[in-house]
DNA sequence: ATTATCTATAGATCTATAGATAATGC
DNA sequence: ATTATCTATAGATCTATAGATAATGC
């Protein structure tokens, strides 16, 4: 079950063997440490290719070009934040719309801090306002309505916010953790959902209110 | 008065004649705008240079290198902020923290808001970790000490916040405007130091609060 | 025959330096 | 003589394409 462990196609360069499949996840991996690490204009194709074990013109038999690589880590960046934002929005819940709302800031940032590298500070990359990446924007637009709706039932008291500032809060911790890569995401997703709360002015967050919101995310088959 | 418009100096290509310090404010902001819209890396040399109304190889008679253009602009962008915070916190004054807090989230993202171009969003650039930039981090991390320390002292209630959430809501202001440059300034300025308070836990905001905070930095001569 | 890679390279830049030049200042 | 610019260019890339090649699959 081991033995075959080069497959089709010309081997490669470097000895390691690796599917399709494999390759393609090796190129995001790397690009997205790349990405993340230096930006996009400063990363090279060549860079990439060699950390993803193969030669720099065989990138472009995964992907038709540089931008599509940071297209689709994009993609992957907002993707599961805004399943979790719909499943917490649109679907009928018993639970009060603070918990659905510290349950979006939690699950959101742990995402974006649990993945691998960090992925959350491929947001702040001025490439983003390219137009081939129109589609990634939306859908980071489509997330910011969700917040924008669950911070609109939540609120309780205080004026209303801009959910710029409660949006912004949540994309922030990408930073910090560029500044502090050691950081204990869970420690700091738990925060900053408890600093949401704050700022929408749902109340003052309590240990049942993080618990109820956590066991709805499980319901939902998401931590 | 007028007739004199070259100074010394070869006249330029462009016909437009500056002297010495003009050149270099104009280098400085076609650097702001071309870093801030697409990212240093992706900015050329040679984009500034015509931006700025001379020719490539010009700029390095002001500049040693591309850094170095970078380097100024981001001390530009700490150096307002850090002088009013330390002035907020170091000078004896009769107001309570909260106000101090509130005026220095307001001065800071006034300052960035209001500059020509969103200077802010340099702050977001990967290049900032770069070797050469120490000198801009540790303004920065003094300036996050100044949000800690007004943080702390401002605190009424609720359990402590991490100052990395304050000092990331206002530094995400920056993505705010780059998404939607023609944001009033002056009420997104006010709306973050109203969240700042609330996510320090310093009582809600009030009309009597943010008066005291404004005439407190015009005495310090910072609007 | 198909697949996944490779080598080689075209064509376009990009940063920074060398050295010339056109002003003013003394 | 000094200053601020210019022209020209070295040397180093960088992205993407063309076409060859070394596997497996049929």
């Amino acid at each position: 079950m081991d033995g075959k462990a080069t497959g089709v196609g010309r081997p490669r360069a470097s000895g390691a063997a690796a599917s399709r499949q494999d390759a393609r996840e090796a190129v995001l991996d790397a690009a997205g440490e790349l990405f993340t690490g230096a930006g996009y204009a400063a990363t090279t194709t060549r860079a990439i290719a060699e950390r993803a074990g193969l030669r720099q013109a065989s990138l472009y038999y995964h992907f038709p070009a540089k931008e599509d690589i940071l297209a689709e880590l994009l993609a992957a960046t907002v993707r599961p934040s805004l399943a979790v934002a719909v499943g917490l929005v649109s679907s009928p819940s018993l639970e009060p719309a603070s918990v659905r709302l510290w349950a979006l800031a939690y699950a959101d940032v742990r995402l974006l801090g649990g993945a691998r590298h960090n992925i959350g500070a491929l947001y702040l990359l001025p490439e983003v306002s390219s137009p081939n990446l129109a589609g990634f924007r939306a859908e980071r637009a489509e997330l910011k309505a969700a917040y924008g709706t669950l911070v609109a039932a939540a609120r309780q008291s205080v004026s209303a916010i801009r959910t710029d500032l409660v949006f912004g809060l949540v994309e922030s911790t990408a930073i910090t953790r560029r500044d502090d890569p050691a950081l204990d995401v869970e420690a700091h997703a738990r925060e900053a959902a408890d600093a949401v709360l704050r700022l929408a002015g749902a109340g003052e967050p309590d240990d049942p209110l993080r618990a109820a919101a956590r066991s709805l995310l499980e319901v939902a088959g998401r931590t």
